[in-house]
DNA sequence: AACTTCACG
DNA sequence: ACGTACGTGAAGTTT
């Protein structure tokens, strides 16, 4: 048996780790103790983040209380893998931070489903989140073991990840190849694998007090630990790349990329990608920029560049100027780069042994509490087809889309009880027409609905007039007279956003969401609170709707949730029927406001739901 | 590490 | 008193 002693909290603790039979007989002899007394916690180590990468190993499991963990050597098999399953099948509730890794690497390569571990798991990343959602560097406490072991149990834990990184350097290791290349019986990396459960272990009853203390719902708890399952289960699913054509795609766009790389350079510009080179050469070429970023540079974004090569926003001829070659050449490689690398060759490196990718879901990420997805998949184009074409339904199956209808504005209706769009939406009236008609009258145009929706998402987001004018394109007098006629036709909404920030000032800068979810203002935007509430909400109407789903037999169909979509791969045969039934899942009252969605059923690639044609 | 850009809802 | 666009992930460049 190898033992290492370490002190937290002014206690001594052991990390045990069994080498022999023996040895293995005594972490048995303390289970069957532990477990009587509470939940044991769970942890792994493993040689990295990609689970689904061929090669992938565990090489640790380590379980543990408040003063004792047990490192158990998974990697080496036999009695120590038997020992680590067989503990992980009959003890009970368990402990785990940030538990959807652990889940899906104890489902996929420790033969312990994840429906097994769930149900019995409390995250203590998903009770710190709910009472701070911050990031450190947002402010708050941050939701990594490291900052919260700090904050609430010992100040001077280790920083077990980056005590790692040394021990790695000085094993010839990197970030990169440290996890699977370091010994296993470094004595550091057992250590710390070992701290990190007593850590978890002791962490937990303190948030518990915490959540007590603040009033936060064990039912919100719950919630939460269900939707967290749900996106582990999408996760261990992954999506089909269609292989014949992401592999293609890259190499045309790769291609594409290197040809306008070139022609940018024929102006000077060696990196496409260096603003300052770009910004120095068209100046030279007798251009005039004039918005400055942040920290006052000249700005060669998207937005300054489209117009110098007399494109519009779809890229479209203007044909109001001659196009600036270079302004043209630095857009054009710049896209075909990021869709090429980010996108087509992303998903083909990340594929696993089944032609799949597994973009990890965080349920719980955002500070409004809002999901997000790894590897690029809530950012695929939406102007074009060519990239979601590469993702397919299942052999046989299709691809369904379910969105919410303006779901961000119902919100608000319902939050801050809006009596004119609640009638609307009541009516069942496009929101953003109904808008129109009451800023222009009967007579407004497709154009007057479109600056309304801009106006819209700018009064939800806390945008002002320069914003909307920017981002709607409109005419400033016209912008400025639909803002005020907005403040006119929906007066509860200022009064709303007054309303939650004087409560969040009396609660310690805290606004409470519906759900009882916090969210914590900054000092000097608390303007936002009407985007967080909105934001926050509208991720727990999605949450909801996950449980209907599942509920309704539909989970073995779903595949990712995108913010107010849920992206489903459905029998080809069924499609029209889980379309339905998956309308009627995303269809339910929000204090009074109807909450509705529709259904596109497509064919075999999601690229089907934006124009392909398969 | 900070900044900038670009992709999304 | 007034007005403030919100939330992400990923990559490249510069410091």
């Amino acid at each position: 048996m190898r033992e290492f002693r370490h002190d937290i909290a002014g206690d001594r603790v052991t990390v045990h780790v069994p080498e022999t039979a023996e040895d293995l007989d005594r972490f048995r002899e303390w289970l069957d103790r532990a477990r009587e007394r509470g939940p044991i916690a769970v942890d792994t180590e493993t040689t990295g983040l990609d689970i689904y990468r061929p090669g992938y190993r565990l090489r640790t499991v380590q379980l543990g209380d408040a003063h004792d963990a047990w490192v158990l050597l998974y990697e080496r098999g036999g009695e120590h893998a038997q020992h680590a399953r067989e503990a992980l099948q009959c003890c009970g509730h368990v402990l785990i931070h940030n538990a959807n890794f652990d889940w899906l690497v104890l489902d996929e390569h420790a033969g312990t489903p994840l429906e097994s571990l769930a149900p019995r798991t409390v995250d203590t990343r998903i009770l710190a989140t709910l009472i701070d959602p911050r990031q450190q560097s947002e402010g708050g406490i941050g939701t990594g073991l490291k900052p919260l072991s700090a904050r609430w149990v010992d100040p001077t834990a280790p920083d077990t990840q980056a005590g790692l990184q040394s021990v790695f350097r000085a094993h010839g290791l990197t970030k990169e190849t440290g996890w699977a290349g370091i010994p296993l019986m470094d004595p550091t990396f057992l250590l710390y694998a070992g701290l990190d459960v007593i850590l978890t272990a002791r962490l937990e009853p303190v948030l518990r007090r915490e959540h007590s203390r603040l009033g936060i719902r064990p039912e919100l708890v719950q919630y939460e630990h269900e939707i967290a399952r749900i996106c582990a289960v999408m996760q261990r699913r992954g999506l089909l790349v269609d292989q014949e054509y992401a592999e293609p795609l890259a190499r045309r766009l790769a291609e594409e990329a290197e040809r306008y790389r070139a022609m940018a350079a024929r102006y000077g510009v060696t990196k496409v990608g260096s603003s300052a080179q770009v910004a120095e050469a068209l100046a030279g070429m007798g251009e005039t920029l004039t918005e400055r970023t942040k920290s006052g540079a000249l700005q060669t974004d998207k937005a300054v560049l489209l117009p110098l090569a007399d494109l519009d926003r779809d890229w479209q001829r203007i044909g109001a100027r001659e196009p600036n070659p270079l302004a043209n050449a630095v857009l054009r490689a710049k896209r075909a780069k990021k869709w090429g690398e980010d996108y087509a060759q992303g998903f083909m490196s990340k594929l696993d042994a089944h032609g799949r990718i597994h973009p990890a879901i965080a349920p719980l990420a955002a500070r409004t509490g809002r999901m997000s997805v790894t590897d690029g998949l809530h950012q695929l184009p939406s102007s074009d087809h060519v990239v979601r074409r590469a993702i397919l339904a299942e052999p046989g199956h299709v691809k369904v889309s379910t969105d919410f209808v303006a779901v961000e504005l119902r919100v608000l209706a319902a939050l801050a009880h809006v009596r004119r769009m609640r009638e609307a939406i009541a009516a069942g009236e496009d929101l953003h027409a109904f808008t129109a008609r009451m800023v222009w009258g009967p007579d407004f145009t497709p154009r007057h609905r479109k600056v309304s929706k801009g106006i819209s998402f700018g009064k939800v987001y806390g945008g002002g007039l320069d914003v909307i004018v920017r981002q709607t394109g409109a005419p400033e007098a016209e912008v400025r007279s639909a803002l005020a006629a907005y403040d006119r036709v929906y007066p509860e909404i200022k009064r709303a956003a007054s309303r939650w920030q004087r409560q969040a000032v009396a609660n310690g800068m805290v606004y409470v969401s519906p759900v009882g979810r916090r969210l914590p203002l900054d000092r000097d935007r608390t303007y936002a609170v009407t985007n967080y509430a909105c934001q926050s909400t509208a991720r727990d109407v999605l949450g909801q709707a996950l449980l209907n789903m599942e509920a309704a037999g539909l989970l073995e169909y779903m595949r990712l949730p995108i913010h107010d979509e849920i992206l489903m791969s459905v029998p080809a045969e069924d499609a029209a029927d889980v379309a339905r039934e998956t309308e009627r899942c995303m269809t339910f009252p929000l204090f009074g406001v109807p909450i509705a969605a529709e259904a596109e059923v497509g064919g075999r690639s999601w690229g089907s739901l934006y124009g392909a044609d398969y």
